[in-house]
DNA sequence: GGGTTGCCCGTTTTT
DNA sequence: CGGGCAACCC
């Protein structure tokens, strides 16, 4: 039997030095007196099992923080023993931050994370208990893909008619029941593969065992194994954590819900804040059902909602609070504007546009106005229901060199030369990594081809040792056996310089020695410049970490790179990616039957589908403070073809007292008459369709005190604009004026101007300077 | 082993 | 329309 019952965890040591003393009564908390009546309840309703229903924009983050803050000011428990579970590192890094400004550096000891870095922690004290060896890999999505992709290979499945994200996919869901291979009911496992998906996961948890690694699921259902076969390291984790606070709870998944269950079995006293009409991941394994059921799971819980918001005008509440009393699952909250706030402002602007192009056109052109009157650039948002329709607003923001940024898309550490740099950095720690092994062996090319790499394979399931020593066993050309040899040399001096090297030096070496910057600097294409110029970010980012094993550990369980909010940018992302933000302004754009809704969600999802695609729109709605915009088009490019489409069913939700639209009621589509009810006529008897762009808008959207009517006339393009290499070049342009190319990507250049700096602007819109 | 062409398919995405 | 990938050719 270990000791580790008498182990004193570190910070437990700290936090005795630096405890603070219990702080007299309440009044004289000083965070509590900014509280509402229902936060106040929600902070100090310490004991037992409580759930803060808590609806947009009505503080929750304030909420959790305030009441650890509460919960340790009282002295109830010292900070270890409180568990604080987020869902985003975003999420969990602000909190930390806030809390830390609220009470001190005891804020560190808190057991504040996600569930995925609270699994990585409860692992790795207790490795060998949970069947895993000490130093495990945590895999990415990437390596997960190629490991299931070897396993249909090998078992003959046509990877092309049985896609291995799909069936990453059903493995994850049952993973995130809790599901091991052995639950999994023949009926559960007939949709798909004829019924062998089973048999895979049952591989693939036998291949992750034999890697010693664990998937991003693994990272919770281990625990909870280990807390079935180890009661005793149960009872410690239980007895440590006096208090549990749990946010987004509308996200767990069945695991993350028995996890915290099982944890809060001792003292029960956990606070789960969340908002069932948020809940817009059931696609990725959240269950609305554990918020919805919390009071039949923790019986005498207290439920409190949270309803003053503190975030948008009357307006904007009023639409969101329609929209979302459509849906029958939910347990009802209605929002009303915090008392002491100036609840007027304008109703939601609801437009109706031809196509999809002018749409955007004219959303960027209303943001530029927006601007012009004094609303900053970073304050508003265009969200959208799926990624490719950014597209669209980014050439538009290009054309009117408004500085933008997409949110979400492709992460740092998504990118191929980041996971490459990881690859390395993991071998080097641990050459048995096959994964890491397979992903560089070839990178840059080395000669190494399938043939190579077979003969590998075959004799280090003979000898059931790593590729990386089978090596020395496996059968190879004398080209292909010196290559690899001085490759195993090469990867034996990064390890002696270990101990010594800074990870950053180190990292330095190996990309070089290893020749794999030397491979992009050949690659002459713009995207090779980028990748080089991340691989320069990342040696940056690498000075924040002492050890490698921190480093690879935060590359993979951080998708998202510190999102760095720099300067006025207008954010575009996914109106998944906005949940938990707010702008003074937002931009609701495709609001359209098929898109938004999106087919696929009615198909496949029927009723429950439309219900979470209009909590999305709730989301979307309520990220706005003061503006919304809510527009459709008639027809869009979508596969390079035109699509018509109807205005959203959502559309017609919304309440007409809360909004003001502008389309005419004759508006038509096909064969299939569009009649609005609650629209008045705007303009009798013209069609949408055939009313000229200008007249439509003059007297709505076109900015009274007129910016340049035809702002694209203004620009001259230039002659120069297809010749290849215009890096350098000085270049002219009416709005900024002169400056140097630095960059091109297609026919978008990246011009430093002389007097407003660095912009993206497109290429026919510069003269040659 | 590496480069090229031509076909297929196409929500949301965190850890 | 455009990215990813597999078959195909050198």
């Amino acid at each position: 039997m270990s000791d580790f019952f008498d182990l004193e965890e570190p910070e437990q040591i700290l936090e005795y030095a630096s405890r603070p003393t219990p702080l007299p009564e309440p009044p004289e908390l000083p965070f509590l007196s900014d509280l509402n009546p229902e936060q106040k309840q929600a902070v100090e309703q310490t004991e037992g099992p409580v759930l803060v229903l808590s609806g947009a924009g009505t503080g929750k983050t304030r909420v959790l923080t305030t009441r650890i803050a509460y919960i340790l000011g009282r002295g109830l428990a010292t900070s270890w023993q409180v568990l604080a579970v987020t869902f985003t590192n975003k999420a969990s890094r602000e909190m930390k931050e806030r809390l830390e400004k609220m009470i001190g550096l005891s804020a560190r000891n808190v057991w504040l994370g996600t569930f995925h870095a609270i699994g990585i922690r409860i692992l790795s004290r207790f490795p060998a208990e949970a069947g895993l060896q000490p130093r495990f890999i945590v895999l990415n999505t990437d390596d997960q893909e190629r490991l299931i992709k070897q396993i249909l290979i090998d078992n003959g499945i046509d990877v092309k008619k049985y896609t291995p994200s799909t069936v990453l996919d059903i493995i994850q869901r049952w993973k995130d029941r809790g599901l091991e291979p052995e639950a999994i009911t023949p009926a559960e496992d007939s949709g798909y593969c004829n019924g062998q998906v089973k048999g895979f996961y049952r591989i693939y948890q036998n291949r992750l065992q034999e890697l010693n690694a664990v998937d991003f699921g693994d990272l919770l259902l281990r625990p909870l194994n280990l807390f079935k076969t180890h009661p005793e390291i149960l009872g410690y984790y239980q007895k440590q954590f006096r208090y549990i606070l749990v946010d987004e709870y509308q996200d767990t998944n069945v695991a993350q819900y028995l996890l915290l269950r099982l944890l809060a079995q001792k003292h029960k006293n956990i606070c789960c804040v969340g908002d069932d009409d948020q809940s817009i991941y059931s696609w990725r394994g959240a269950e609305v059902e554990n918020i919805l059921k919390f009071q039949e799971v923790y019986p005498n819980a207290l439920i409190i909602r949270l309803e003053r918001n503190y975030r948008s005008t009357t307006h904007i509440l009023g639409a969101a609070s329609a929209l979302i009393a459509n849906n029958t699952s939910r347990l009802g909250k209605t929002l009303k504007v915090a008392d002491g706030r100036d609840g007027s402002g304008e109703r939601v602007k609801v437009r109706g546009y031809p196509s999809g192009k002018q749409e955007a056109e004219r959303i960027i052109l209303q943001v530029e106005d927006e601007q012009r009157r004094g609303t900053f650039l970073s304050q508003m948002a265009v969200l959208v229901r799926i990624s490719s329709q950014t597209r669209s607003f980014e050439d538009e923001c290009i054309k009117l060199g408004i500085p933008y940024k997409i949110i979400g898309g492709f992460k740092f550490y998504e990118r191929e030369e980041i996971r490459d740099a990881v690859a390395y950095l993991r071998l080097v720690l641990n050459p048995n990594d096959d994964l890491a092994f397979s992903r560089i062996i070839n990178k840059p090319r080395r000669g190494i081809g399938d043939g190579a790499l077979k003969s590998i394979t075959i004799a280090a399931k003979e000898h059931h040792i790593s590729l990386f020593d089978a090596i020395a066993w496996a059968e190879l050309r004398p080209s292909v056996r010196k290559t690899l040899d001085a490759f195993i040399g090469l990867v034996r001096t990064w390890q002696s310089k270990m101990d010594t090297y800074e990870t950053k030096e180190l990292v330095k070496h190996i990309l070089e020695e290893s020749g794999y910057i030397a491979m992009w600097q050949a690659d002459k294409s713009l995207e090779a410049e980028t990748r080089l110029e991340n691989i320069k970010e990342l040696y940056t980012v690498l000075d924040d970490f002492e050890t490698i094993n921190a480093f690879i550990e935060y590359a993979t369980l951080v998708t998202d790179a510190d999102e760095k909010t720099t300067g006025e940018q207008l954010a575009i992302m996914t109106l998944h990616a906005s949940k938990g933000l707010e702008f003074e302004t937002v931009f609701l754009p495709g609001w359209e039957d098929g898109l938004f809704p999106h087919q696929k969600a009615l198909d496949e999802c029927g009723e429950q589908g439309l219900e979470e695609e209009r909590r999305l729109a709730y989301v979307g709605l309520t990220r706005a403070k003061k503006k919304a915009f809510i527009s459709f088009a008639n027809k869009r490019l979508v596969y390079g073809q035109w699509q018509n489409n109807i205005p959203s069913r959502f559309v017609e939700e919304l309440p007409p007292e809360h909004i003001e639209e502008c389309i005419d009621t004759s508006f038509e589509y096909g064969f299939q008459p569009y009649q609005k009810n609650t629209f008045n006529s705007y303009q009798q008897g013209s069609s949408f369709f055939d009313q000229s762009e200008n007249d439509y808008f003059k007297s709505s959207l076109t900015p009274e005190d007129s910016y340049p009517t035809n702002i694209r006339a203004s620009y001259s393009p230039s002659p120069s604009s297809h010749h290849s290499r215009r890096i350098g070049k000085r270049v002219y342009h009416e709005t900024f004026g002169f400056g140097t190319v630095i960059r091109e990507e297609g026919d978008r250049l990246e011009v430093h101007f002389d007097d407003v700096g660095l912009k993206k602007v497109l290429a026919r819109f510069l003269n040659e300077g």
